[in-house]
DNA sequence: TGAAACTTCTACAAGGCGTAGAACATTCAA
DNA sequence: TTGAATGTTCTACGCCTTGTAGAAGTTTCA
């Protein structure tokens, strides 16, 4: 049960990208802002969300264990449980994991990066 | 649009488990025999299915471009558009591609690799 | 204490997936 | 050549996830 709808990735999003812990109403806003903000491939973002809408989502994601949120103050405050590359890499390693030859799966994966991601990789590899 | 059905799954499985392309009826004993055959965690595998509903599997498969059949031979015959490694791979780049920072990612990704995978890429790397 | 702010409950529509019958198409033996 | 057997396509339905939000309940604060 890994995967996102395109809102809950945008609420991902949000609260990846600012690092600290965000209201309901907080994100609502932002979702609205994104409008004009980005000309990215943005999707569905822009739209005027319900607050209650936000809050669903937000519910849905605490559940699947991406979320985590502050009972304790009133206005309860999001976060993510892990930062965006922790998750990302928890994601390749599902995928790898339901593979019967890794290595052969990593030997296609490797063929396929980039000179300077193949550089950074050596280095990684170097002292572990 | 990557990910998918239990049963679907199931069907890939097969299909890039044998190197032939098979037909629907084949596809449908087999997973009927997965039943006993293997203790293994198969979910759902095992029920005696109708074969309608494996060429319906078939088609959604085709359409997501997993899949591709000979529609020459009558009883059409289906295979893997692409091995199994090919399309795990396929799956990791997908997953690591939507971050922003990919360098971070492999860096975590990386730090929770075996050993002997670790040499996989050593060697791999290598000779890029 | 009562209005404002906030959260929870409930719900609905759309789409994906498991499942398969009904209807249509093709093949092959007699 | 024709009809039974075999095969494929169409249509459908129920369940689950996701986007979406109103209604109702709870908390806060002036």
């Amino acid at each position: 049960m890994a995967s996102l709808g395109e809102l809950e990735r945008a609420v991902m999003d949000l609260l990846w990208a600012g690092q600290e812990a965000a209201t309901a109403n907080r994100l609502r806003d932002l979702l609205a802002q994104s409008t004009q903000a980005q000309g990215g491939s943005a999707g569905h973002v822009g739209k005027d969300l319900a607050v209650t809408t936000v809050l669903t989502v937000l519910s849905r994601l605490e559940k699947k264990g991406l979320v985590e949120r502050e009972r304790g103050t009133r206005p309860h405050r999001y976060q993510a449980v892990s930062s965006r590359e922790d998750h990302t890499a928890e994601l390749m390693h599902e995928v790898l994991g339901s593979a019967p030859d890794r290595e052969a799966v990593l030997a296609r994966f490797i063929g396929s990066v980039t000179e300077s991601e193949a550089e950074t990789l050596r280095k990684l590899l170097g002292h572990i």
